[in-house]
DNA sequence: GCGACAG
DNA sequence: ATCTTGTCGC
């Protein structure tokens, strides 16, 4: 795994926090910047819920959709579902939501809380946890989400309030 | 029933 | 997300 390219969007906020609704928020932003990638990846990971949400259909599973693209949700913690909580590093439990499993507990390090991976837009339970255990570098994020977390850190230092990740 | 609640 | 001191590990 290597890193390609890196692209951003700076524009306003038109829509507040609230926990349920981010497309509402970070929606238009997010696809504006992979409008203006040069390479199309094959797969796209999310810092949001995938289908662990009340409607079924948090960003991750959202922008799948609109994009036309898998995706996979990964987040620091759980918004919906049910999950045994990994003690052991390296160790899974499922995470179950709506009466069936639909994502991952992860321990990735030992002194840090688990990730939550949860199936975003045609990926499977299977495939979300390989992928991102794949994306896996020595930190407890995925590398893609930490370069990307990193890359608008950057931006926003450079151009002011103004983003949102 | 109440509190908590992806970023 | 944002603010923000001191502390810990590679």
């Amino acid at each position: 795994m290597e890193f390609v390219e890196r692209t951003f969007h700076i524009g306003k906020i038109s829509f507040p926090y609230i926990p349920g609704y981010f497309s509402f928020r970070e929606g238009e932003g997010t696809i504006r910047a992979y409008q203006k990638l040069s390479n199309k990846p094959d797969l796209l990971m999310i810092n949001a819920c995938g289908v662990t949400h009340p409607a079924n259909a948090g960003f991750a599973s959202h922008i799948g959709v609109v994009l036309d693209k898998p995706t996979i949700g990964i987040t620091k913690r759980m918004f919906c579902g049910r999950a045994k909580i990994p003690q052991k590093e390296n160790e899974a439990q499922p995470l179950y939501d709506g009466g069936k499993q639909r994502g991952w507990l992860l321990k990735v390090l030992s002194e840090t809380k688990p990730i939550v991976i949860t199936v975003g837009h045609r990926t499977s339970i299977k495939s979300c946890l390989e992928i991102t255990i794949k994306c896996l570098k020595g930190s407890k994020m995925p590398e893609p989400l930490r370069l990307a977390h990193r890359c608008a850190g950057e931006e926003k230092k450079k151009w002011g309030k103004s983003s949102g990740t």
